[in-house]
DNA sequence: ATTTGCATGTCGACT
DNA sequence: AGTCGACGTGCAAAT
């Protein structure tokens, strides 16, 4: 009735018995029993994003009646299957990746990589989420001429907002310190209001 | 044709776009996409056991055309759908929790929080994890009369091997020091192993 | 093959 | 609402 050497999905009434780096049992109920391309296995309930139980890739299923056996490595599934509602076969499913997904850390982390060649001096120490009175700031770095360099990241277009709050940053240093905005665009009323205070 | 009010399943060919705490694009393809009870959307790929896209549970879904969009906070999905394969309401899903599921470092936190008791002693320090020649052994703790206590923790019936693991940590400390073993139960024959060596 | 560190981490507990 | 820590973390890059 399924064919277990194809990548399917089942809705289906069943309770499921876990082994292996932990122990665990899913008492009966209405369940989405999904096995991929890759033999990766997931069994989700009606909430939360993590599945109440799952193998990864790798996973051989083997049929017992009405049992459904997951075996990987050390751990074992098995799944007491009640009630089939809905059986499918999931051809071409596709494998794409998901493309760019730059969050504001990965920013951060790529500029202190090449913070040198950035600010044009050497730095001697940096600091992430450096905390001001107005809040933290994402890089504060101190070069070897003890010049503060202060740096707000944005993963998009930087606007006339992130101008003001470096600013406010920038008047509780003193004058050895300078402000930048690390953004991929930024919008021209911010730009030109860079020009005006000169930071 | 798509009920956004109920949770639902959808096996279909559309490409995603998310923006939120990253930006990011999958591409077109065949794609699972599930929406739960408590309002979490999934969409899956054929492989691995994490979702390509996601959103928890309080997302709220919008139909335009051939869009899903979905929103939360500052979290945005827009699935574009171009054919849909198969769509399932997904009613009477289940919301049943797993149950028990004591890892071996459960047991050993629960052990360490009354550790007093369990040695009938006074414990001044507890490694976890501490370093032998051998291998790691799961607590040594340390009492006010410098007694060394070294505890195997099983989550599973002790065997006999790990009778003689002990064993072989054991000499490795001065007299002064007493070997556990902390598990559910033993096998016959690790237990007749113990009484013989006395630890 | 193993280790390291990130993640749109998720999730629950506690403040 | 925010913080903290655990997770059957999963996952990919570096070693």
């Amino acid at each position: 009735m399924i064919d277990i050497s194809k990548p399917f999905l089942l809705y289906a009434n069943c309770s499921v018995i876990y082994d292996g780096r932990a122990s665990s049992t899913l008492s009966n109920g209405n369940y989405l029993v999904i096995y991929k391309k890759d033999k990766s296995l997931l069994i989700h309930a009606s909430d939360k994003s993590t599945p109440r139980n799952y193998q990864s890739s790798g996973t051989i299923l083997r049929q017992e009646n009405n049992h459904i056996i997951a075996t990987r490595k050390q751990e074992k599934i098995i799944i007491n299957i009640q009630d089939i509602f809905n059986y499918i076969e999931l051809d071409d499913w596709s494998d794409n990746q998901v493309v760019v997904a730059k969050t504001e850390k990965e920013l951060v982390d790529k500029i202190c990589k090449s913070i040198d060649s950035y600010l044009k001096t050497t730095v001697r120490t940096t600091h992430l989420e450096y905390v001001t009175e107005y809040g933290p700031v994402d890089i504060m770095a101190e070069d070897i001429n003890n010049i503060k360099h202060v740096i707000e990241v944005k993963r998009k277009r930087a606007t006339l907002s992130n101008v003001s709050q470096l600013k406010r940053y920038m008047e509780k240093f003193d004058n050895n310190a300078r402000g930048y905005i690390a953004s991929p665009e930024i919008s021209k009323n911010a730009n030109k209001y860079l020009s005006l205070i000169h930071i």
